[in-house]
DNA sequence: ATCTATGCAAAGACTTTGCATTTTT
DNA sequence: AAAAATGCAAAGTCTTTGCATAGAT
């Protein structure tokens, strides 16, 4: 749908070909890459690109809210471009492999007050676990 | 109530001070604790203890299915000896501190054979979010 | 006596940082 | 020209590993 690079664009975000590459490569639907995959894809159009750019451009996105952090269990972390559309994680346990879903019903479960500890609700995550089928 | 120790014992766990005090220091509730806080802590009861032996101790008791691995961002993992009693997890999103939130209605959600993606399902993990009294 | 856990120190995966240089606006 | 991004290399955090020694059953 709506292209990262465009909104970017749009909210006036300094523009160099690091930067570029860097939006190329993450948009689309479940795309989840790590830093580490996005440098690899970056640096196939654009060679000279490092890894602390990478990084940096990946945080500043994720400060702009455009990009999401998503952390599975103990390995790196993924990016994850749809930042604007609610959705909702399916995980392989076995590979990591991540596939977007999108809420059904009413799946935002709310706390009732006498479990909240005094913290100041801002949302809930769900998170489904399974085994993907190139795995099974 | 139930004391990580004894459940260990009864599983024929091989026992040593080190391992002793590492169940020690994670038995309780709300507990999540890094492994170098659990290292700290253990190091108080027993200061010979070497970070090495926390973490495969540590790697030990998720094996066994007596603690889990939670991780939260791009923080250390937490380790939470409650793996017997199901439950969720409240995340503070300023310090990273976890309470344990126990579901009310039915909070587990059914994914829906079109949002599946051949994936075999396994479970849902449910993370709330929000700011703790003490960072507020 | 056998079998396993421990501890050290080194390496490894992932990420951040400081600063001189280059690029964008 | 001013302001900001890049890249390098070094350091930092968290975790794992290999192997000789110590300890549990």
């Amino acid at each position: 749908m709506s292209d990262l690079l465009e909104r970017l664009r749009g909210r006036g975000w300094r523009m160099t070909s690091q930067r570029r590459v860097v939006a190329e490569v993450l948009n689309g639907d479940h795309v989840h890459l790590t830093a580490d995959e996005v440098h690899v894809r970056a640096a196939r159009l654009l060679p000279e690109i490092s890894r602390a750019t990478v990084y940096n451009t990946l945080g500043e996105l994720v400060l702009l809210g455009e990009v999401m952090e998503v952390s599975t269990d103990g390995r790196a972390k993924r990016y994850d471009p749809n930042a604007h559309r609610p959705h909702q994680h399916l995980v392989c346990s076995r590979c990591g492999t991540i596939r977007d879903v999108h809420p059904t019903g009413d799946p935002l479960v709310d706390l009732p007050p006498g479990e909240r500890f005094g913290f100041t609700l801002s949302g809930a995550d769900v998170t489904y676990r399974g085994v993907c089928p190139a795995c099974a």
